[in-house]
DNA sequence: AGGGTTGCCGAAACCGGTTTCGAAGCGAAC
DNA sequence: GTTCGCTTCGAAACCGGTTTCGGCAACCCT
């Protein structure tokens, strides 16, 4: 059965039978152990020996059964992600993308992922005990964290390592890769100011969502710096319909914004519709700015000024950081990471083509003609 | 440092201990054979120690380490998909709920989820084998199929249990979940016929997804039912960008269609700018009907008429089947399902307001005017 | 030459389960 | 009373790896 040229071993039933350390220690002369040893890189092994081995298991393609493996070392070599799926929810368009960084890194270095999903709450801490405990998982990445997130609290408790896609409140001890998405506002609105904006209003999501709670404040910062006084801030605008309806407020004020700043590109897709239908036109009577680098945001006229998040490589980064925490080794605060978003310029934004009590002029006039 | 009421018993170094089957068998008083196969169902057991071992067992709070049994089992419990990451993708806004489908349906009967990414390709191959050969999962859902594609010959090849979401050419000894996405075609083609449609255009996506080839095929069907000629049918539009493009392409043809099909939701969303930007009415000048029900079409002005699939009941009936083959007792070509979209109606389509015809003219105006 | 290192490998236990085999115990049948 | 058969369980091998331990040779140093 046994063929020489590393051609696989095949079954009567058809099945292919794979190559086990005891084939390749009948073929090289050793024993079990040794060809482990020599393997696995232990120090008491000659060079000769762990060539010898390296040779005969690239020629037979032998591959450990991870599993086997496992029950030893306790390590299942897969990392964990689990998805929390509240709502009816959609608005993470950059799943894909992510899940993409996540297995490309994780896959590199023989690891897999084990995606699990959970609603929020009691089930998903279930979840996590279930994947710890019948290891299906040696770590966890956390993505779209709370400020104070119960996950944390978790893993904490159970000692199993973890990594956030975005920072919480509490850091000590814990290792992240986030978004300067604090610093990508205060840029947004910097430029703003300078092409002439002083009502500037910010909506954005849940401020149970760190990343909310961050751009908000470097949105404030900006306001602050310039001086200027937010004319106003909406929260908990996830969605296009939410978008949409905050847009409308705003339009509705006695001293109505000329530039609206949204945290999430789909809540400012949303605004467009709002001050169409107001009768304004987009980037020239209200700018719009916006967070996450959607593509369809790409493709709404006038295309989006948005800041792109380069998603893929932020799974890559943690599934890589992941890792590093589970060897163990490097003290877990060392293991953070903090990158831009790029600023992509569309259309939605520009000078003010009238000033804001202008502006309440013309959207009463509408108003009145609309009638 | 075993508790007698169940406690979990902790180490030294804080960690969890967990309750292994020899735990229980000095528990019990009997050997991890027979708790074992007490466990598993084996009929060479009393029922009364059956039944002293399951309470032992809940007790302990007893969980099978399933990369243990796994070694032996050859089962890995763990379901695998595979997704494809072609361009910077995006079209697949499902995937949580999808993946929340699966993963409920995996986790009720005690298995996971694994997931990887590959380009098309070679790289698919070898991702795949990859997966199998690691036992990381004992079967495959395959999304998105093409009409022949090569993943499924892989899979046959190497004799891995697989289920389809979408159906192939070739379906002997297949076993698929699908949408009728044809007969929605249909119906929906039917609707645009009663309301006085004569003039009807299809844009679909790539002709070797075989997802697209089976709504256009029921748009045809439905074309030729109603003894009309289609205006046109626009090939490989996916996303928001293409669906403009053919848009303004369909609108600059010598009969205009007052009529439009979209295969996908995105696309119909680019064809509502492609008409706004005409200065035509969506669902008044020119009706759009599409298909996915993604969230944003409930928001777009006026909301998207379009198909509806539960992609979430997708997943987890997969998820079922899979376990079922993996099983292989039952014959795959009796695991097939098939169900249907539904219709939600928004303002997107409507009685034609006027024939292509006139349609044509007050396009060659607006053009004139625009200069 | 003798004693202590050092390098290298075999033997065997171990991880946490599953599965095979055989035998003990018991009641029924002859 | 023996034989037979059935139920029920123990013992042990097994799955495919990892890790510990100890022993043998060769080398080094005095």
């Amino acid at each position: 059965m046994q063929t020489a040229n590393g051609m696989t071993r095949v079954r009567a039933s058809g099945k292919a039978v794979r190559v086990t350390i005891a084939d390749l220690a009948r073929e090289t002369g050793l024993t079990k152990g040794t060809v482990s040893r020599a393997l696995n890189g232990y120090p008491d092994i000659a060079q000769s020996t762990r060539a010898r081995v390296q040779v005969a298991a690239d020629r037979l393609g032998y591959r450990p059964n991870a599993q086997a493996q496992a029950i030893r070392t306790g390590e299942a070599k897969a990392l964990g992600l689990v998805l929390e799926v509240r709502e009816h929810d959609g608005h993470s368009p950059f799943l894909t993308d992510f899940l993409a960084g996540v297995t490309s890194a994780a896959g590199a270095a023989g690891r897999t992922l084990t995606v699990a999903t959970a609603p929020s709450g009691e089930a998903m801490r279930d979840v996590l005990r279930g994947l710890v405990e019948d290891r299906k998982a040696d770590g966890f990445i956390l993505q779209r964290t709370l400020r104070d997130d119960p996950r944390i609290a978790y893993l904490r408790e159970m000692d199993v390592p973890f990594v956030l896609y975005g920072r919480c409140q509490d850091l000590t001890g814990i290792s992240y890769y986030d978004i300067r998405g604090g610093a990508a506002m205060r840029a947004g609105v910097r430029r703003l100011v300078e092409m002439g904006h002083r009502e500037i209003a910010l909506v954005t999501s849940g401020s149970e969502y760190n990343y909310a709670h961050l751009r908000a404040q470097g949105f404030l910062t900006a306001m602050a710096e310039a001086g200027l006084e937010p004319t106003d801030v909406i929260w908990d605008a996830r969605s296009h319909g939410d978008g949409l309806r905050a847009t409308r407020a705003l339009l509705a004020r006695d001293m109505p914004p000329t530039a609206i700043v949204y945290v999430i590109d789909q809540a400012a897709l949303g605004g467009y519709r709002a001050i169409e239908e107001a009768g304004l036109r987009v980037g020239h009577d209200v700018s719009v700015m916006a967070y996450d680098g959607i593509p369809e945001g790409r493709h709404a006229s006038p295309p989006l000024t948005t800041w792109r998040v380069d998603t893929r490589a932020a799974g890559a980064a943690l599934a890589r950081m992941l890792m590093e925490r589970i060897k163990g080794t490097a003290d877990p605060e060392a293991l953070r990471w903090l990158a831009d978003a790029t600023l992509v310029a569309g259309g939605s934004d520009g000078p003010p083509a009238q000033s804001a009590a202008a502006l309440r002029k013309r959207l009463e006039i509408q108003k009145g003609g609309n009638r």
